[in-house]
RNA sequence: GCCCGGGUGGCGGAAUUGGUAGACGCGACGGACUUAAAAUCCGUUAUUCGAAAGGAUGUGGGGGUUCGAGUCCCCCCCCGGGCACCA
């Protein structure tokens, strides 16, 4: 042993790795079981920074949880449907099959040069015909559970990647792939029923295990859950009537008009009626025109049109105006709103505009609250509200309303959420296609299972015009009827891949099945997934999702918990130049190269080091040298002190015994709460300490030798595996991770000395190398002799052992 | 507007329960080695006054609690992220 050759270690240790299946778990045992998961990528062809820090992540614990006895599953798969290999295809006309493979080939290679340690063995990929054989299998009993069905809806239409998106695929009005604007458009478009688990979904969150709170903030937002109550309008003179949802029944008193989006179904009769119809017709196709993102965001000016109709107010039978306006939206509540403007900012701006009355119903305590500027729309107590008036808006006030509608027959009390079903029909073709048959007798039929896979076509062109590519593949069409036997038509569409990722996590505990998805048994035993580790950009779709399979399958008997992931990590992302690295900015930072440079384990700790790993943060190229210096000088170290004579009695190495016993205690607590940025400094300064031991030290005891080397090479083992392996195997010719993790020598711990602080009046004026465990008349002693102090000039004396002495006075 | 995070040297960031603010690393500066450079090694590095000893100031701003506050409480400002005409 005598340079460092870093390449060599490290392909060295990784083919020991693979040939010795040094990550391979137990799937059967029952105890000390802990499934690692990291999220499998999209195989684009190079591990990006982000995928490095994520599997570094997943890798340190995978390694540490090993070293403490646990039988870890560490599982890594494929997201390998999707749009680029589509359009590469169109470009190329490589098969997008081939240009995937290649990919995955080419990314594996890169994880397993970075060292990560995964069972390749359960490995899976989303568009093999044995993992989408399963994603249809598992549609099919969506399907028959009526949590899958197709309906004519307005959906968001990507004109350039030429296909819908789910609302969670929408940003800002724009397409999260693309950027292009996204248009509405109706459709008839299958959805999956996530809405059946709204409450579910969020309940979970306060049940679930350890998450970051951001994470569950967004998912929080997401499924926007609102109580309050609805209720039924009529329209003045007519049989008509229309419900309405409000959060704030307590202020039923106070509508003094109503709103109808131009969307609503009522509106054919409306126009029939309304006095006003030439106007209003008018107002519904130029809301048509516009698209929801402009209708939300250009301006927020409010408009709309009096229908000259009127709605009585159930509470006071008062009649008031009934507007159309399209700042109610269609697609929230009952797209109907009773207008309460002295209480709710949006109508009184509408109000204000079209100078309609506003009343105060609601006021503070001190009854000081004006409605002059704008509504109020705080707590209080109810006034102009009949015999309401006094009650406090928020909880006795809307509480008897709500009893006053419901003992009327005019409403009830109403939860709401703002989760829309999912959207999973995509008109493209490198996806899962959908297993739905269309006959003319019998309707939508499921395709038999026993059929399953419905395989992916063959085609010449890939370029989808408004439908999906398969619908160009006549044999892929025409089939027979499952049910009758009659020709029949195969839907056409693929399924997002989100679907896919939805239930992967399930299947690599039992991915070599050939008759179900997974077994019952085993997912029971292994899942919930106990750490899952992953970027935040999923923290509402791939989680959210996830989730919503894992509550349907429950209901189905396929499993029988809650949640998929107990506990949730969510690496920051890493920059550079100011902006997240993407290859479109031309701002990308290629990891493969530092392999060659630097090497994998100089690279895992930088990445570990940089900042705390669910902070983002900025590359630096300068920081890997660090790392790269940090490990020379502890291969060098190693050296110098394996060579070191031994001689037994010596005590020289107390010091250094009890700093590295120190740095176990501090690395162990480190990791265990995932803060690798400090295990990674732990080392660096166990590593400064070691170099002033060797250069003051001549001799050592044996038992100290190899006691600091067994330490220093498991300490550093989850982080940078090679180095701390081809030294372990070295000097004690065993195999590192075999080597269970260290106790804490309770004992020895502390220094036997201290810095004593020692203040006057909260301000530090001297300190002092102190003997541990003085008391309180011992320090005071020494305050007195050493820095001539009065004692008596100070009326109290706080002493907090082994650490401060502050004399006040 | 609402909901989450954050704000500490030139930079990334450390600081058990309130107890020496700036660990560790990067960068910078000075020195050694070298013909020279790189690498390596040694030293300095919050600001400020001072020749030094030693002071003073300092964790976004302002108040407060405390012997003692980066840490706890109140108010405000700024940055990042999410949601948003959601009734």
């Amino acid at each position: 042993m005598n340079e460092y050759k870093f390449q060599e270690i490290e392909s060295k240790w990784q083919k020991y790795w693979s040939d010795n299946d040094s990550i391979k778990c137990d799937i059967n045992s029952k105890e000390k079981n802990f499934y690692n998961l990291c999220m499998y990528p999209y195989p684009s062809g190079d591990l990006h920074m982000g995928h490095i820090r994520n599997y570094t992540i997943g890798d340190v614990i995978t390694r540490y949880k090993i070293m403490n006895g646990f039988n870890v599953l560490s599982p890594m798969g494929w997201d390998s449907f999707g749009l680029p290999a589509e359009n590469a295809a169109i470009k190329t006309g490589i098969h997008p099959k081939t240009f995937t493979e290649e990919r995955i080939q080419n990314m594996k290679d890169q994880i397993i040069r970075l060292g990560s340690l995964y069972e390749w063995d359960r490995e899976v990929a989303a568009h093999s015909m044995d993992y989408y054989k399963w994603t249809q299998y598992i549609f099919i009993k969506l399907y028959k559970n009526k949590l899958a069905y197709k309906k004519d809806a307005p959906v968001n239409w990507c004109g350039s990647c030429k296909t819908v998106l789910a609302n969670e695929q929408v940003i800002e009005g724009n397409c999260d792939r693309c950027d292009s604007i996204v248009d509405q458009k109706n459709l008839n478009q299958w959805f999956l029923k996530i809405s059946e688990y709204s409450d579910e979904l969020l309940e979970g969150l306060s049940q679930i295990g350890d998450w970051p709170e951001n994470v569950k903030a967004m998912q929080q937002n997401w499924i926007g859950k609102s109580e309050g109550a609805e209720f039924s309008l009529n329209i003045d003179g007519t049989q008509l009537s229309f419900d309405v949802f409000t959060t704030r029944p307590d202020t039923l008193f106070g509508m003094t008009f109503a709103v109808l989006s131009p969307e609503h179904p009522l509106m054919k009769e409306i126009l029939t009626i309304s006095s006003n119809s030439v106007e209003l017709q008018k107002y519904i196709e130029n809301a048509k025109k516009k698209s929801e993102f402009e209708r939300m965001s250009l301006t927020k000016e409010k408009t709309g049109v009096d229908t000259g109709l009127f709605v009585i107010n159930p509470v006071n039978g008062q009649p008031v105006s009934l507007w159309i306006a399209d700042y109610v939206l269609i697609n929230y509540g009952t797209g109907a709103i009773m207008a309460v403007p002295g209480h709710d900012q949006r109508d009184y701006d509408f109000a204000k505009k079209y100078k309609i009355e506003i009343i105060q119903v609601i006021s503070d305590k001190s009854r000081e609250s004006s409605i002059e500027k704008e509504a109020y729309v705080g707590e209080g107590i109810l006034i102009n509200s009949g015999k309401f008036d006094n009650l406090e808006s928020h909880t006795e006030g809307s509480k008897k309303i709500i009893q006053f509608l419901e003992e009327n027959n005019i409403g009830t009390s109403k939860t709401t959420f703002r989760l829309r079903d999912w959207l999973i029909s995509r008109q493209r073709y490198w996806g899962c296609p959908i297993p739905l048959i269309n006959c003319e007798k019998c309707g939508m039929v499921p395709e038999n299972e026993k059929n399953l896979p419905v395989l992916l076509p063959d085609i010449d062109d890939y370029k989808n015009t408004n439908e999906s590519p398969l619908a160009k593949s006549e044999e892929f069409i025409n089939t027979n009827c499952p049910e009758c036997g009659s020709k029949a038509i195969r839907e056409t569409d693929t399924m997002d891949t989100f679907v896919d990722s939805s239930w992967y996590f399930l299947r690599f505990v039992d991915s070599k099945n050939k008759n179900k998805p997974f077994d019952a048994k085993k997912v029971n035993n292994w899942l919930p997934v106990d750490q899952y580790i992953g970027g935040v950009e999923h923290a509402i779709l791939h989680l959210l999702y996830s989730r919503f399979f894992v509550k349907a399958l429950r209901d189905m008997n396929y499993l029988n918990f809650n949640e998929p992931f107990q506990n949730l990590f969510s690496q920051g992302m890493i920059n550079f130049g100011g902006s997240k690295m993407s290859k479109s900015k031309g701002n990308t930072v290629d990891p493969e190269s530092y392999f060659a440079t630097h090497g994998a384990d100089a690279l895992r700790l930088y990445i570990l080091f940089m900042a705390p790993p669910s902070d983002g943060v900025e590359w630096n190229d300068g920081g890997i040298e660090g790392t790269k210096r940090f490990l020379n000088k502890f291969w060098e170290n190693i050296i110098i002190l394996s060579k070191l004579k031994e001689l037994d009695g010596s005590n020289d190495d107390e010091s250094i015994v009890r700093k590295v016993n120190q740095s176990i205690n501090s690395v162990s607590n480190h990791l265990d709460k995932f803060e690798f940025n400090t295990a990674v400094s732990d080392l660096m300064k166990l590593n400064n300490d070691l170099s002033d031991f060797l250069k003051n030290s001549e001799n050592i005891s044996k038992n100290s030798k190899d006691m600091i080397i067994r330490n220093i090479c498991i300490l550093l083992f989850p982080m940078a595996p090679h180095i701390a392996s081809e030294i372990y195997e070295d000097y004690f010719n065993e195999d590192l991770i075999k080597t269970a993790w260290p106790e804490v020598d309770t004992k020895n711990l502390k220094d036997p000395t201290y810095e004593l602080v020692i203040q006057i009046n909260g301000k530090k004026r001297h300190t002092r190398e102190t003997q541990i465990g003085l008391e309180q008349s011992e320090v005071e002693e020494i305050c007195k002799v050493e820095f001539d102090m009065n004692l008596s000039e100070f009326n109290k004396i706080i002493y907090i052992p082994d650490k401060i002495i502050n004399f006040v006075g």
